[in-house]
This record gives C-alpha cells, structure tokens and sequence, in this order.
DNA sequence: CCTCTGTGTTGCGTATGTTGCAACGACTGT
DNA sequence: ACAGTCGTTGCAACATACGCAACACAGAGG
C-alpha cells in the first residue's frame, strides 16, 4: 500500500542477512541507487540501519530496542520464564516458547541446550503449523470451526519422511492432541530431532502460548522423548499458574 | 528524507510504547487516520506490527527476527557471552555489554543482577557517552584526535550531582581510564548505582566493545566496587582472547 | 602520475504515490 | 433503537519520492 515504506522493509530484510553494497541493494529491489540511498538515510536517522565503514550498512540499535521493548509486551513470556528456565537447567534440552500468529508459530523464548546440536530456531522466527509440537499444541487449542478453516488453508512442505501433508491427518492429529493435552513432533521439521509441547494458559483458561522441549534422536529414543512428558507438563503447568491460571478457573 | 518511511518509523516507536488507537497514532504524528490505516497496513505485511484483538495494534515478529540475526551479526556478542555470563553468575552483579554508536552507548547483551534493584536499562538501549563506565572506556579507546572532537560535540545533561559536565573534565578523565584501562562511573549516570567497565579486544587489539559491572551503593562501597576491578578484568581478558585478542599481538 | 572502474552523492523536473477529506460501515453500550 | 466510537474505502489534488544523469571520491593498475 506504500511503496516506498513497503521498500524501506524489504531493504531491512536484506540487510539484515548480511551487510551490503548500496548498488547490490538497488537491484535487489529493483529501483535506482539514489533511492535506496535516500531511504537507507531515513532508516539511519531513526537508528534502525547504521553504517559500517564506507559501503556497508547493518541493522541500527533502534531494532534491538523495539525488539525488547516487543517482547516485554508479551506478558506470557515473562511470566513464563521462571519455570521454562528451570526445565532448561534441571534436563539440558533446548526449550522453546512460541505462540500463534497469522497462520504460523512464533518463538518467543528461546533456552539453548547443553548439548551442542545446534537448532535452526531463534526468537522471532517463523515456523509452520503442521510440522511443529507447537504448532498442533496451538491450534488444536482452537474451536473445531477455527481448526478446520487452518488445515484448509495451511500449506504441507514436506520436511522429513515423517511430516503429515493432508488436511485430515492434521485434524485428526489435533484431535489427538486435544485430548492428550500434549503434542509430538516425532522427527516431522528436522530429520534428526523429536519435540514435545504443551500449552501454557491464562486467566480463563485460555491457551497463551506452547511450550516445547527439543531433543536430538541420537541423545533419547522415542519411548525415552514421551518419559519427559510429565516433567514438561509440570513446567508448563507452574508457567501457567505464574500467568494467572488456576486449576479450577474454568470448570471442566 | 523520506515523509512516509519516517512517519511509519515513528509510528513503530509509539506502538512500542504502547499506543493504541488508530486516532491516538494519528494525533500523535500529526496525520489523518486513513493515512495511519494505510501505513500500519504495510507494517503488518511485514510482519512489523500485528493486530490485536479489533482496536490494538503490538510490534509483531519481524521485529524480534530482524533483531536477534542483527545481533548475531554483531560478533563480539557471541564471544564474549560465556565469560561475562559466569562474571554474572560469579558475583550476582548486573553486567552489560556496549558498543560506541553515532555518539552514543548502545548495549548489546546484558545480564540481570541478582539483587533485585531494577536498572532502566535493555538490550538496544542508548546512553551518554559522559557519564557511563563504559562509554568512558570505549572513547578512551580512540585516538586523542577523535576524542577531544567527541568530547567537543557530544552535550553533558546533567543526571547526578556527580555527573561530569565540562569538556576538559571529561578528555581528563578520558586520560585517566586510559591510562588504567578501566573506567567508574561513581553515581554519575544514576544516583544509587556505581559501575565500573574495562575493554573487550579483537584480532588486532582494538576495542570492539565495553563490559561493565554495576552495583547499587548500598551494597558496597567506593572502595569494595574498585575490589572488584581484577575480577572484571579478568571476564573482559577471556573474552577478549574469545574474540580472536592474543596478548603480544600489538606489543606494547 | 594518470586513467579507469567502482563506489557513494547531489540537483532537478516530472510523474507517481500518498495524502486528507468526507461518507460509509461495523460495533458497543445505554 | 439510537448515538457514539472506531475502522475502512473512493476519490481528486497535491506534494513527494522517484529516476535520470552528472559529479565526487576512492582505490587499483598500468
């Protein structure tokens, strides 16, 4: 709708994924050098680019701040990250938070770890619905109606053998999900991890976000993931009293 | 340069602080409403902003994407994690890493002490170069020529009755930390809180960033800060050999 | 030393995109 | 049912951001 915002944000993708020349930038987007400079300089005076050295630009400290800022109003990430670090130092899997935005999860905690297998996962990125624990822990939270509108329209990538690619097995697996009270990614992102989630919840008993432990197959074989389970619930379930849940809230 | 990249920028920071309607923006950057809707609607494209609910606009993923893949690129950050995360854990004291911009402080990572007494302070934030630990150490770090022009152009808002206010005072006690490679900051940022910081170096001995420890007054004194110089020290040594620094690699 | 190539930068006229307006529609509370 | 909010849309006028082309400046290479 405006088009040289719309610009200014594409320019801030790209820069973000690495530092680069101003004619580079220009036929990136597909206008004239002079332009991208004019708005690298608008962006350079809000601090959200700054230069490094002569031809290079990075991302300004405006985007950290904002950024902070963002994520302290995310009431459930603070609440939740007591018993999210805990769970992270007493088992030393990676932990994650996420929540649902537009269609996709978004992680927005993220506990590295100890054992060194790196994850391509990081606050505020973006994964798929139907691949992630998350992802089903989070919509399977949804009325019936909400659910079957998200399979329809959700896409399938295929990530690994095991990712489910049709609508109705996602449903179905939602079901699953629903009833268990806890989600399995069972190798269907990454060919070489397998995940548990499960919801954190607020006052009403309303899902806030998933929580999520991710843990190599080569450290803990299936039988071995689901034998977390309760200690994965047990941190979720004090995330959720810290959030203003409480056992009874909501009757059933 | 660019009107409606600036006023779109604007409008990021008054949703981060928590703005709401579209009325409320639209007074606050002095434009029409429909101009807001069509500006905030490119936002959210983006990913930039989110709707919540009907009537409230929040800072959406992009934000925390862009962010945390800017702050890895910042590369000290990383290396230094590890030693200043264990001076954390060693002593319970706040501990921040910065970087110099555009006459500024910008902190980059930061570690909650576990004293409870809350620093206005956050990752992406910005602070005087005159009255910080660490901006004393990083302009310290420039040669005398570029110093005596920052310490000409940059203002001395006066936030303590500590606080330095005079050029002259300020390339003094430039001097100063040069000469002992650390800096204090004795309430000159904050009343109730003294710090104290010292170099992070790279490949060739340069500055790359600032580490500094602050402690609130009534915890320990003047002298029982200073006591903690070796230890901070010690933390900045790691990560400076973290970041590629070799002691004999400048030789004086 | 000089050119040559690759940068970033500026001035300018024009077309394009953006703006403000005013009317409409959706929603809430009384 | 009605008034009062607030978000949304179409349109015409204007300002603005655009592309162009020329300039400035650096480093490389002969």
């Amino acid at each position: 709708m405006s088009q040289s915002l719309d610009r200014a944000l594409t320019l801030l993708n790209s820069i973000a994924q690495d530092a680069r020349t101003l004619d580079d930038l220009a036929e990136e987007i597909g206008v004239h050098k002079s332009t991208v400079l004019r708005l690298l300089r608008t962006l350079e005076q809000h601090h959200f680019v700054r230069r490094e050295g002569a031809r290079h630009y990075r991302l300004g400290s405006a985007m950290f701040d904002l950024a902070n800022q963002a994520l302290d109003s995310f009431d459930v990430r603070r609440s939740a990250h007591p018993a999210l670090a805990a769970l992270n130092a007493r088992t030393g899997h990676t932990v994650h938070l996420a929540s649902y935005e537009d269609g996709e999860v978004v992680y927005i905690d993220k506990f590295e770890g100890r054992h060194s297998v790196r994850m391509y996962s990081r606050i505020g990125k973006r994964a798929p619905l139907h691949c992630t624990a998350v992802g089903k822990v989070l919509v399977a939270a949804m009325p019936a109606a909400r659910r079957e509108e998200i399979a329809r329209s959700i896409e399938y990538p295929v990530r690994t053998p095991n990712t489910i690619t049709t609508p109705a097995d996602y449903l179905a697996e939602l079901e699953r999900v629903a009833q268990l009270g806890y989600a399995v990614d069972n190798a269907e992102h990454e060919d070489f991890i397998h995940c548990i989630a499960a919801p954190v919840r607020g006052t009403g008993g309303e899902v806030l976000a998933a929580a999520s432990m991710s843990v190599p197959k080569v450290l803990l074989d299936y039988d071995g993931l689901l034998a977390l389970v309760p200690e994965l619930r047990a941190a979720t379930t004090e995330a959720s009293v810290h959030s203003g849940w409480t056992e009874n809230g909501k009757g059933h």
